[in-house]
DNA sequence: TTGCTCATGTAACACGTTACATGATTGT
DNA sequence: ACAATCATGTAACGTGTTACATGAGCAA
C-alpha cells in the first residue's frame, strides 16, 4: 500500500507525470522506498480508478505528450488519514541476502566468506558516499522540488535530516560489524 | 531465488517435510529470511520439478501423512555453486514504512511523529529481547537440529554469533537514533 | 552511429501474503 | 468446550522486477 501514499504525497501540491515522478523518486524517496517506472504507471492508474487522482494530457511538440496527474480532494484526505493513523507495528525489511549466505557459510571456504564481508563493507561505504553526495546536491540546489531541503529550522528539513542520519548510522553500523567479524576471522583462532 | 537456497541448505543433510521446515524457519532463519508455509510448499514443488529435491510419503497413523523431501546430488551441487559464487552486489532490504512516513511527516502533527518514534524504539527493544530469548534457547538445547549452535570454536556457531551480533547492533543503532531524534523534537527549538 | 534523454505503456514473471478447506489428536 | 498442534495443500491477491515496443531529438 505504501507506494500509493508516496505518490499521493508527492502529488499533494503539484501536478506531475509518471516519468517526472520516477526522477523524483530516484533523487529522494528511493533511499527509503524505491520504485520502478512500470510500477509507478500501474499505481497511478489504480489511484485514478479509485478517485484519488485525476489526469489530463499535456500536448508537446517534438517530444511525447505528457499525462499529468493531480490529486483530488479525496486523494488529499486519503493521504492525511494515513499520516494521522500510524499502524500498530511498522513493517521492517528483513531478508538480507548476505546474512542468509552467512547462515550457510560454514559449508564453504572461509576465504569466500571473508571476501563477502569485504564486499559488504565496500557497499556500506558506497552508500555513505551516496548520502553525502545527495546532501551536497541538496545544499547547492535548495529549490528543487521534493529534494531534501536545507534549512535547519524548517520541519521538513529536520525530518529529512533524521532520515539521512539514519542512513549514515546504519551504514556505519554495518562497517563496524564487518570489521569486527573480519578481525576475528583473520586471527583464525581454533577453527574447526 | 534465495528461498530455494535456504531450503536446499536445510535439506543438505536431512530429510524434512514442509511443516517441519516452517518450524525450523521460525526458530532460526526467520530472523534473516522469513517464509510462509504456503510459500515453502510452492518452492518445494518447484525444486522437485527442477530435480534438486526428491520426495516420498511417510505413512502415519492417527495423523496426516508426511511428504518427506531430500536433496539430490544435483541439489547439493546447486547449493554449493551458490555458496561459492557470491554475487557482485548483495541485495539489501530497503522500504522502511516508518521512514516513508517520516518523509511526509511535516504534513502532520509533530505529536504523532513523536509517538511513532517511540513505537520504533519499542519495536527495536522487542527485537533485542527476541534475539536474547533465542540465544538462551540455543544454549539450553544445543542439540536441536539447525538451531543456533553454541560452541565457541565451531565455524557454524561463529557465523551464527555474527548474525546475532548484527541483529543486536542494528537494534541498538535504531534505539540510539530514535533517542537522538526524540531529544531534538522534544527540545522544540524553532519549529516552523 | 551509437547511445542517452524524454515519454508512455504492455506483458510476463517472480515473490510474498492472506484466506480457506480438511480432519484427527491433545492440552486447558 | 475450545483452541492449539500436526499436516498438506489451493486460490487469489498484492507487490516488485525485467524485458520489450515505439519514436523524436541530441550529444560524443
Amino acid at each position: 500500500m505504501s507506494l500509493r501514499y508516496a505518490l499521493l504525497g508527492l502529488l499533494r501540491k503539484t501536478s506531475l507525470n509518471g516519468y517526472a515522478l520516477k526522477t523524483i523518486f530516484d533523487e529522494s524517496i528511493a533511499f527509503v522506498w524505491p520504485a520502478e517506472l512500470s510500477q509507478i504507471y500501474r499505481e497511478l492508474e489504480g489511484l485514478e480508478k479509485d478517485g484519488f487522482l485525476e489526469s489530463s494530457i499535456e500536448m508537446q511538440e517534438n517530444r511525447p505528450n505528457k499525462r499529468l496527474y493531480r490529486s483530488t480532494e479525496a486523494g488529499r484526505r486519503h493521504l492525511q488519514e494515513w499520516l494521522e493513523a500510524p499502524p500498530e507495528r511498522f513493517s521492517a525489511p528483513k531478508r538480507e541476502e548476505f546474512l542468509l549466505r552467512l547462515f550457510f557459510g560454514s559449508a564453504t571456504d572461509p576465504e569466500i566468506v571473508k571476501k563477502e564481508f569485504r564486499l559488504v563493507m565496500a557497499q556500506a561505504r558506497e552508500s555513505l558516499a551516496a548520502i553525502d553526495a545527495s546532501t551536497r546536491l541538496a545544499e547547492r540546489f535548495p529549490d528543487r522540488p521534493y529534494m531534501v531541503q536545507v534549512d535547519r529550522f524548517c520541519r521538513e528539513d529536520r525530518y529529512n535530516r533524521f532520515i539521512r542520519k539514519r542512513g549514515i548510522m546504519a551504514a556505519e553500523m554495518v562497517i563496524a560489524w564487518a570489521e569486527e567479524c573480519l578481525a576475528e576471522l583473520e586471527s583464525q583462532a581454533d577453527v574447526r
